[in-house]
DNA sequence: TTGTAAGCGTTATCAC
DNA sequence: GTGATAACGCTTACAA
């Protein structure tokens, strides 16, 4: 990836610096510098700067600054898929909160991918980042450098095994059981339940929620009705296929997880199975299409916004300086 | 935003400079930094200084760096709204593109909002980005500033009517032609235009393109059965509730925004009106949830993520110092 | 090939 | 309250 030298830059117009306003302004450098920082400074001086700043066009060098300080007012945060609305609606979220106090946020895409994730993680590694928020694509994800410089981590979504870091959760298996339940009630028995890849922390706790129902239910482990699949729309479809080739195919489905969900309608559409009759419930946000989604679908989402916002207020108070001991924190589903 | 003083900064820990791995490798700090920008060095020192740095953590200091070069290998995405799939399948082609040449994306959503786009703008215009790609949220959106400080720019999907930049375009009157032409040719005659906010360009092309059609076939302007409203899928839904609702409501719409199309589909779903009946053609990017719209509605989609990997071919050409005069690049919808 | 040294534009530490 | 001045960590002439 750093093998190739960068492109030789194009010839830049140098802007305004601090030392430009200050000759223009007749004060010194340095109570330019205290009047961007909201130190004391005379009125006579402070407009004078101003003025002065604004004919000039200057714009503080945030590299400069940053090179000095050892920080900046940037959060970075890596989502592992841009196109899943879940994680576009957690950096909703993220952003809301971040931009409140000032900060801006950048998002980075790690796709899921662990090699992504570190060239991303070691860019932002190298830019003197305020925090990082991230929903790491594995449990091992590195974050050890940034915990050595003392940039505050916060996990969400996914927990991370060998870091000690804030943590924003969503209590997938309660979650899991009340869309389980849900089709108990309804009547069906043999439900089946179509989730993400098995060592998925999200996906291996909603497997979990649904058999503790399953099992208080049916007395047996109904294990031939689980299938894990790659966790997008076409694993989804390949799943609930599965599902319904067997013997004695399931009445009824957990899907827990968004895209997965959409994959499963359309592998019972194209079967003919109506949705009335073969009971699916879903937990995920699928906000963004929820009027596509036949009503006899149940539908739980998962407040992803809410858990953004809750990261950022971690990240911030940690940035502040806040040296209490990591928490975890687990949103709750609001009620439907 | 810029009032408050920034959060007092935790204590950070010192990282390794490329001093401490010089006296570790016996060299000076010169022959690092060539080390690490591909310079020239004779193998043993070389290698000394590899084994130095991957024991000291060496990470190089980017501020630093950015400073000192006045430029950096990342690219500022500014999309409008990062809930919307058209943009976030933007994003994904710019990142492939600008990946494999080594360079990093920063995501930046200005939600629509020009003070949001400015902010970013500011802020990425204080780091010394290596470029900025942006679908702008007027046609007025600022980027002088850039251009005065020779970074190039390059807008997606609408164009900037004060900045002479390289556009990437979709040909949106002849997608709305194609769309609407599909309606007529199942045999529908009234047919509506349910599109984005007048003054918005996508919007106002994908109307003129409608308007083409129904002008060949009808012979009147059909003004009464054109609705703009809020791109979103509320917006579509009132709109779609508007035209239901006239003395003699149209046969068939076409819509000319994806979000809205989901608006419309469920304002008729809610009126019990099936669209075999009442012709529904959609212009935009649907994938996420094509499975789930009913096959009768006919659905042209956009070329997002080509667009976007376009878009950053064009930058990456300009970064490396191509000085053609600026290019409008209309990308083709694949044939469906 | 390698080393020396002068900045890049800020902020922080002193004196005044 | 204000002004010199020395860093911050890197790149890059220029010398050697």
């Amino acid at each position: 990836m750093k093998d190739k030298p960068p492109v030789p830059s194009a010839h830049r117009p140098a802007r305004a610096t601090i030392y430009e306003v200050a000759t223009l302004a007749g004060v010194s450098p340095a109570t330019v510098s205290r009047v961007f920082n909201g130190f004391n400074v005379s009125a006579k001086y402070a407009n004078a700067v101003k003025k002065a700043a604004s004919e000039l066009g200057f714009r503080p060098n945030s590299a400069a600054r940053t090179l000095r300080t050892r920080t900046s007012e940037v959060i970075t945060l890596v989502i592992a898929d841009i196109e899943n609305p879940f994680f576009t609606a957690l950096a909703r979220g993220v952003e809301e909160v971040a931009r409140a106090s000032g900060y801006s946020v950048v998002l980075c895409n790690s796709d899921e991918d662990e090699e992504r994730e570190k060239t991303y993680l070691a860019m932002a590694a190298a830019q003197h980042m305020a925090g990082v928020i991230i929903t790491p694509a594995t449990d091992h994800t590195d974050v050890s450098e940034w915990l050595a410089h003392g940039t505050p981590v916060v996990s969400v979504d996914r927990t991370l095994a060998y870091a000690n870091v804030d943590a924003v959760m969503v209590d997938n298996q309660a979650g899991a059981r009340d869309a389980t339940r849900r089709l108990i009630e309804r009547g069906f028995r043999r439900v089946a339940c179509v989730t993400g890849p098995s060592g998925t922390e999200t996906a291996d706790e909603r497997t979990s929620g649904w058999r503790d129902v399953m099992l208080d239910h049916g007395g047996v482990t109904p294990e031939r009705y689980l299938v894990r699949a790659l966790a997008k729309d076409s694993g989804g479809r390949e799943a609930m296929e599965k599902l319904l080739a067997l013997p004695e195919p399931p009445d009824a489905v957990f899907v827990g997880q968004n895209l997965m969900g959409i994959g499963v309608l359309e592998a019972l559409a194209s079967a003919g199975i109506s949705p009335e009759k073969f009971g699916v419930s879903i937990l995920g946000d699928l906000s963004f299409a929820a009027t596509l989604i036949p009503p006899a679908v149940d539908v739980f989402s998962l407040p992803a916004r809410e858990m953004g916002r809750t990261a950022a207020q971690l990240i911030l108070e940690r940035i502040a300086g806040d040296k209490r001991p990591p928490r975890t924190v687990v949103v709750r589903r609001s009620a439907e």
